[in-house]
DNA sequence: CATATGTGGTTGCAAATGCAACTACAATAT
DNA sequence: ATATTGTAGTTGCATTTGCAACCACATATG
């Protein structure tokens, strides 16, 4: 990163090394689980994110735009991805009551039973690469560190 | 995250809440800045990443699998990535006189200075979206955290 | 109500990604 | 030299993503 005269005010600390830092991490990181996934005969991890989202979901439900916005992803994106694992029979589409257009995403029996089969491998996999890297003090100042980021987030 | 009964021997903290909210933070952010590049009417990311790689490198090249390295990403992504940015002029393929097999990829003038202007958007963003919300403190902590992932990475 | 405008969600098409097969050259062995 | 195996990089094809246009229903307006 940087590249350019590191001129005047500096913000905070001034150098994106620590930005760069994360791209990396981030990518190697989610690639091994990836692969950890994939060579378990598993689903990627966006499976795994729908599925787990629908479980703690109140009622076990979600609006496709709910799912959307949770799962960080576009609208579109989401309508294929669910496509997807109800094709698989994972999860089911249910119109909505209230609302003639709106659809509610809900795993299946199926889908639950492959969601917990997939955290056999997901679980130990952040434990190794991400979790046991981290001290408990660490692992505090990391999430109160996210979670101010994610306050000020999008734009 | 979590799912599964949190039986008997815990890891540093064993929940998974962190790798949810990195991961989570590394989508809205990724995602904000790709956002602020795309008003600019400037190309993505990882051409960005392309061209300062190629920039930083020894002589300004880098053979092909090197640079697939540097980027975390599959060589034949690179050979596309690198096609892309070539039909745009801003990279140049040479081949090597060691090896009959390899190519440099070697930033050209207009690829320098289209990277000069992304960063112009790309440098703000950092400092707005992610540094600005660190301490100096937190800075070297995450950074030495993530060297840390980056060691025992790959598998 | 009739019409305009907004919103939830999907679809067609273009661009990007993943993977396996493949080409061209290198290195090693016979 | 000749065949054998390995490595750098690309390509064809299938899957996935991104975006704009679109359909269906809902809400607001006159």
């Amino acid at each position: 990163m940087s590249g350019m005269k590191t001129s005047a005010a500096a913000a905070s600390p001034a150098s994106t090394e620590t930005w760069a830092l994360f791209l990396t991490a981030h990518s190697v990181l989610v690639g091994a689980m990836e692969k950890r996934l994939k060579d378990a005969g598993l689903p990627p991890l966006a499976w795994y994110d729908v599925l787990w989202i629908l479980e703690r979901a109140p009622d076990q439900r979600l609006r496709m735009s709910a799912l959307a916005d949770q799962l960080v992803l576009t609208r579109f994106n989401v309508t294929r991805l669910v496509d997807r694992l109800v094709e698989a029979g994972l999860v089911a589409r249910r119109q909505t009551k209230e609302d003639g257009r709106g659809f509610y995403a809900v795993p299946t029996e199926k889908g639950r039973a492959l969601r917990k089969q997939m955290w056999t491998v997901y679980r130990p996999a952040i434990v190794e690469l991400f979790n046991q890297h981290l001290s408990s003090a660490q692992h505090a100042d990391m999430q109160s560190v996210m979670r101010r980021l994610l306050e000020r987030d999008v734009d």
